[in-house]
DNA sequence: ATATAAGCGAGACGGTACGTCACGTCTTTGT
DNA sequence: ACAAAGACGTGACGTACCGTCTCGCTTATAT
């Protein structure tokens, strides 16, 4: 059984790839998100434009995958307690939003919002992962015995997002305390769980593809 | 001492102000933040692209001005407990949030961030307000003997606004929940603030003005 | 009554056209017809692009528009005879294609014939042009008795320019002989048509609506 | 000595030579000349690019070798006169034209134009031919007593393909009037020849290069 | 028989030019 | 002096072609 032959032609050059991942961060550390141009990706990268865009329909598109592919989510390890997952988990969000830049990641989240396909693409690849974590998480608490029920975790996820997203890049408040505010989110989160303040999911509103979480 | 006495000329025109500022809402409406540009707004309005550049420097001041003239926060009315005040202000932010729509704020955050004076004004005439709303909201708390002290503001504003703007704008979930989100929010920040979670705003980071850090 | 008063808005400045054509002439001078590209011309010009465009909607209607500006016909002068006349006409002639040089001349006739709207233009705005000289000049000739009817001006405009235009674009001969084959043309030309060689126009063949020919 | 051997490797497919040949008058007709590009050629000829880059340097070389090998002049028949040769060969120059159609030609013009090495061998495969026959044609009158010495052939080539080329490619006319002007300019050019209006060759202006012309 | 060499379709590669669009400025005519 | 209209220089966008290259394969001759 053969993985994907290559159907004939040239095959792409993975070389490309990378110079083109390199050249989008080198261009934003050294001109920012506003500067980010194709032609400044493709002179810097060495690399022809009509290569980017036979990758990339848009820049934004571009953009996107190189910018989040960092990004991804690992699986979450077992602390034992879910006060220590929920730790685990805030400290790695806040490191993930720490890494590009205020800048950077507002930028990237207007581009991702103003063509549906991406916003599809980054709920399934990103958002929907992250709350498959929130999930397995809140499971293994039930199952420890420290919750009763499982909460919708789409609230789960906006307590533990949003004030990190808040306090790097809406208030632009100082990143080197974000792991201290990303433990305080974790202890806030804990305590709300456990006094049952959230409600069961009981609207199912899934970010977009739920079927799509276990299995991975 | 007269104020602006009008030194001399044609008076600008008010109705051209209003113009601007319902084309330019009309244009967003139409065809999305990613859609507005300064020839629609003109021709929208029926004024010169001179006229509008009268007024603002740029685009995206102008897009500032006119979106965030409605943002403007209220002096909060006092509820009688902790509980009720940060109620009322999660609501009162969920309404804000809900307003322009997730596309215009991903977009207007964006070119905030990208233009120095405008994140200045930004952090000065919103987020500034909104943090001196919570320090009065908290210290109302102290006299009433809710608290003992007066947590740190800055993470106190991003554990209410945080889960909002998360939810309305990142993960882009229904906003018709906001309100029920809202007292979720409200809820568990009491619990943490009474549980005396937070810690007091001992390293002085004013919003406003990050370069009067006492270290320099 | 006025002559295209100007409707509003600022005017285009002539500057800028003087500059296109002045550009145009420069860049086929420095690179010949086939380095002649619209950036070349814009910067050269000290032009923007726009401006380019904002007068003419392709290149090609930017070089035809320069280009043959200069070849705009004259109407000829009555020399007496026949022969005379003719001799003027081809003399001219000669100087009008020496001008611009061979390679301009086959690229600008290409870009001519591959779009239809030029194509018009050019039937219109030159071919008709020399032939309604050619038509009045033999209009005197009968009045002076020299002819006793009127050729079909599609074949004497064939015979006179055809040869000269053999001469320095097909062959590429020495452009220094050109005004010996003028005259020679003329010569041969006029013992032509005295000798009623050439039938009159029966089968009316306009330049410009070759469609209408009934042969098709 | 054998005639290139074939050194070692795979021949060169006849088919493909075929079929690009074939791939260009098809897109040729289907798309004009100005929408001749290699990879349409290639697609049509169900080829590879490289398999067009292996016969020709350049786009420019393939299309002047397609199209201008249907082009190759033939030997003169004797028709006994001068004028019947001159017939027969204006009469043959007219087909030629008549062929390929106006856009074409004078987009291969301009190519050949643009082009010093096709450029020479336009001449010398093509002009210098046809000014091969001309000069024997010529030297058969003589010989017949026609004419009494041999004028100059680049004028006598000017005069008889030029208003046949003016006619068909720049006043675009009706193609069908083609035969018919081509035994005007027989006429004419005979007319003028007995009439000893033509100089002999006293500058020595050859084409490309005189003495490989007659020796064939 | 097998190695060597080149041709083959397919298509990716670096470049270059195209024509479009938006920005923020400037210049006209009116009021 | 402000207003509407719209031209100006700048610069990025995404598309199209050129001529080159690299794949995996096929087809000849040379050993």
């Amino acid at each position: 059984m053969a993985t994907s032959k290559h159907a004939g032609g040239r095959p792409r050059e993975q070389r490309v790839d990378t110079a083109i991942a390199a050249a989008v961060r080198a261009v934003i550390g050294e001109s920012g998100y506003a500067g980010l141009t194709v032609d400044a990706v493709a002179a810097t990268a060495g690399v022809g434009k009509a290569s980017i865009y036979r990758r990339y329909a848009t820049k934004q598109e571009m953009t996107f995958a190189v910018l989040l592919h960092d990004l991804r989510e690992e699986s979450p390890a077992d602390t034992g307690t879910l006060h220590g997952d929920l730790s685990a988990l805030t400290e790695q969000i806040a490191e993930q939003l720490r890494g590009p830049g205020a800048g950077t990641l507002t930028g990237l989240l207007a581009d991702i919002r103003a063509d549906p396909e991406l916003r599809t693409r980054f709920a399934e690849t990103f958002l929907a992962v992250e709350r498959g974590i929130i999930t397995t998480l809140l499971d293994r608490a039930i199952t420890r015995g420290e919750l009763t029920h499982r909460p919708d975790a789409a609230l789960v996820q906006a307590l533990l997002l949003g004030p990190l997203f808040a306090w790097l890049i809406v208030l632009d408040e100082d990143s080197a305390r974000a792991t201290e505010l990303a433990h305080l989110v974790a202890t806030v989160a804990t305590n709300a769980l456990t006094a049952n303040l959230l409600p069961t999911e009981t609207w199912s509103t899934p970010v977009t593809a739920p079927d799509a979480v276990p299995g991975r």
